[in-house]
DNA sequence: ACAACAAGTTAGTTTTAGCTAACTTTACTG
DNA sequence: CAGTAAAGTTAGCTAAAACTAACTTGTTGT
């Protein structure tokens, strides 16, 4: 089972890997917002745990089990982002970095719920 | 600034005050789910900083500064895990631990705003 | 082609928060 | 009132996740 950091990570390189090109280290310690050492380290765990591809030196790919998840990660915070964002009001830069939190952290029960729940109510607004 | 491992205790210790009686180090490990020198370490912390007082091999109370936090983050875990067992259908142990978690790592701002849009929401249901 | 710069890595340290094992203090009971 | 059990503590270990400093590899521009 992924950690919470490694999740952060595992979006960060999801995320960039929307954008078409390569994604490079660099980049993912930019995105969440650590040092290139942190990276690294996170990079060789991730590895270790079956969610990317990495060669010495070179790119980082997601593999199928790494995309499975980063979806799911991906959907369930973009949701809620949303909802923290549009519907409660909390500027974008934390409600982002909030769904993530949330989304990393909290049973899957709570998070499943929590989803169903936001897309009810946007139904019953807008039917 | 209190870490997210501080507040969970602070509330243990919190939610055990309103039962009455003294608040005993064994009781907190077992609220918090943790071991008793975990909780011996937690309230040495909790001390340097202000929040609890305790003398050695004795009971554990709240400073005032405690107990004003500890207020704020029962009343916010209250409403949180309300919402989510009651409305969202989250099992209520889940949407206890869940509560905490959220109320502990989120932004002021998040927590804020989730729990206005819940109060609001409660209201326009039951006007 | 190669110098310089950017990207990636390695090594070693720190902090937080947990654990077990072993010990001390307090409290209770016969 | 002594001895035991429960509570609290100490010491020392581990793991996760971050950092800086220093080094290696890769890329690029002239």
């Amino acid at each position: 089972m992924l950690t919470y950091s490694q999740k952060k990570y595992l979006f960060a390189i999801y995320k960039l890997s929307l954008n078409g090109g390569e994604v490079r280290s660099a980049d993912v310690a930019a995105s969440v917002g650590v040092s290139k050492p942190s990276t690294v380290k996170m990079m060789q765990s991730l590895s270790d745990d079956g969610y990317i591809l990495k060669e010495h030196y070179g790119k980082i790919s997601l593999t199928p089990t790494g995309v499975k998840e980063a979806e799911e990660l991906f959907k369930r915070c973009s949701i809620l982002g949303d909802f923290l964002s549009n519907t409660a009001g909390v500027n974008e830069e934390n409600a982002d970095t909030d769904a993530v939190t949330i989304v990393s952290q909290v049973s899957d029960e709570t998070i499943e719920k929590l989803v169903g729940y936001i897309q009810a109510e946007k139904t019953s607004l807008n039917p």
